[in-house]
DNA sequence: ATAGGTGCAAAACTTTTGCGTCAAG
DNA sequence: CTTGACGCAAAAGTTTTGCACCTAT
């Protein structure tokens, strides 16, 4: 929101927009920095996250707040929407039309409505696999959120 | 989910159910344990993450994997939307009917899709009068679109 | 030149785990 | 009794921050 201060391009930030861009997983911060580190050996991690706030602060990249715990960076920075496995938190592109809004409640007055984040929550191809292979030797998951199909 | 083991409802679970549905605000861990704690003094945080987990696992509460960085448990179990604030991440409930669920897309298949996630985002009164005041102060977010209040 | 940016290291948080002991069923 | 659960403390993992030195503009 009103942006009045020069944000410089440096080439660590140039770098990391530009790795983003390219992939389209949806990779964490550390990822990110993973990557970048090939091209820039000693960037800092600390500069990864510095960036990758100030980038989705912008526009230029965003930020999917959904993905529990650690968040992930998009490099399309365009609105569209995602599926997340509950087994290993992977995030896919789901290529579909933008959803029908529905109304805003009442119950939410007060609030200024900017926008809306969907997903569709499921089980990756692996997950499936790992889950009936685990489904004959009754060892089940208690980690992550995936606290099962229901 | 064939939960095939004994769930034994000990005092201190019983409580953290009970005060996680006395409220209707979204508390994170941390706060269900300083509610828990007036009853349970010697309570441990590590046995409110336990039982959250556990609950929400077999559908007694609901995680809100929503909201970013730090989960937030909702003592409502049935399905139902948000609406959270990108300025102090204060999530708050939608009234209203579920929404028509659109096509899974194509590009979804090996995906084994069990349902969905939607939430309003905004900003909530409070933060809206917050950053009516800065924009006096031209003092600027530098860090997310909207880390302002908390 | 100037002030935004960087790297490093340490701090701040959030969440999970190992282990000896306790208590629900 | 048995074994799931607890409390404690320590570990693990993620994100932020202070500071002195750079470097785009």
């Amino acid at each position: 929101m009103t942006d009045n201060q020069h944000i410089r391009m440096t080439r660590q930030r140039k770098v990391i927009l530009e790795e983003l861009c390219k992939v389209c997983n949806h990779p964490t911060a550390d990822q990110v920095y993973e990557m970048v580190r090939k091209r820039l050996p000693h960037i800092s991690l600390a500069t990864v996250y510095r960036n990758l706030e100030i980038l989705s602060g912008i526009g230029s990249i965003m930020k999917l707040e959904f993905a529990g715990a650690q968040r992930r960076y998009d490099g399309n920075a365009a609105p569209h929407y995602h599926a997340r496995c509950q087994g290993c938190d992977k995030v896919v592109d789901a290529h579909m039309p933008p959803i029908d809004v529905p109304q805003v409640p009442e119950s939410l007055n007060g609030f200024f409505i900017t926008g809306h984040q969907f997903e569709f929550t499921g089980y990756c191809e692996d997950c499936r696999k790992a889950m009936a292979d685990s489904e004959k030797s009754r060892d089940s998951f208690h980690k992550t959120g995936a606290s099962l199909p229901h």
